[in-house]
DNA sequence: CATCATATGACATGATTATGTGATTGGCTA
DNA sequence: TAGCCAATCACATAATCATGTCATATGATG
């Protein structure tokens, strides 16, 4: 039997959820309110339920916040949010906050009910225009990340050991070469950076700008 | 019509999915091949296919490998990946080479086809235990970025200054404050890192271990 | 073959950083 | 109120870094 909570100010979609999920025979969905801050007072006093519907347009507290309270209170609860919001925005601050679970209003009665399971399985039920963003998300964030550096192999070396905190001595170490030499490529190095100092190098690196 | 290209060195695999996708009204499966080379091979000659089933695991160019190069030459094509790996670096890596969608082979045949009409929907077909990975990734990298430092507001403002590639003297320009004291703030934060160079600093920062 | 980029090395010097050892002030709290 | 901590500043010194100038060797490329 999953058990499950629902934070919707909407009355009328509330209840309607409420009432057909209640109706299923492996559910039970007793607890059904209006913001985040009476889920919070309803989470102190009774059991907490498997699964949590969550809006985010909500009075008083967002849902998005929310997600981070509750998750931090009660980890185990699962949240899926419920939500007319599709920008990536949104959705990429939910799936931060803990939720592992995204979909939209339009979403039929049958299909929130397989969601459910599916989430108390252990997946993670998106629609699949919004996986869609998600993964773009992904892609735009990791390829930024190779804006080819002219930086030669070794040069390349002597910025992931700067990256590694080390000093030129510690550098010329573990290359075997001169400190003589490490400073001779640190000069290069710079100077195709644009740069005069360690830490710019190992900022830039970090950044992914190398 | 959707026209589909599959990449698989299972034949028996390969051709029962053919099979199956050519035999659907509103599909076309003409082209099943065993490596990456063959495809590409084949993508310089005839017509591009509007969707592509891609394994992992294949003789000579990996999938993933294969991914990059396709959507470099082809970004129109939608690519799907079906396989047996299911660990988060190789789902990962997928998606960061352009593939939309990621299903495991034991997806039945027809879940494989409204898999391939979503994609052509613009969506992104994923099953929920690959979902749930994908949204584990977000969150792991995400939620890093608040270790709670143990940092005072200044000496964050000092890190901040340090990160900007600054030295001493500009820092203290920055916040109207001595050199010496500059130094003092650094000593603390040194020690409540627990590191002794700026570089180390820079780079726990960047790395969001602050 | 001449040239260029890369990798290696040396010597030198001024600038910056790392670290030690202080001190003073204001705010918070046991 | 006594004590603690954050923030401020000072002086000193050794280590490290940034930069200038120069040199040798190797491999690729026109």
């Amino acid at each position: 039997m999953i058990t499950i909570g629902i934070v919707e100010d909407n009355v009328k979609i509330r209840s309607l959820i409420q009432r057909y999920l209640d109706m299923q025979e492996n559910m039970s969905c007793k607890v059904a309110l209006d913001s985040v801050e009476e889920m919070l007072e309803h989470l102190k006093e009774y059991d907490n339920p498997d699964v949590l519907l969550m809006d985010i347009q909500l009075p008083g507290m967002s849902g998005i916040e929310g997600i981070g309270i509750i998750k931090k209170e009660y980890p185990d609860i699962e949240i899926m949010m419920l939500t007319v919001y599709h920008d990536s925005h949104k959705i990429f601050d939910s799936l931060v906050a803990g939720a592992s679970g995204y979909l939209l209003k339009h979403t039929s009665l049958p299909e929130i009910k397989e969601s459910i399971e599916t989430l108390a399985e252990g997946g993670a039920p998106m629609s699949p225009q919004i996986a869609r963003k998600v993964i773009q998300h992904f892609s735009d964030t990791e390829k930024k990340k190779k804006p080819e550096s002219n930086l030669t192999a070794r040069e390349q070396d002597i910025v992931n050991g700067l990256v590694d905190g080390l000093s030129y001595k510690l550098i010329a170490d573990r290359y075997d070469i001169s400190i003589d030499t490490v400073r001779a490529h640190i000069r290069n190095i710079y100077k195709k950076l644009h740069v005069n100092s360690k830490a710019e190098v190992i900022a830039k690196s970090l950044r992914g700008e190398i």
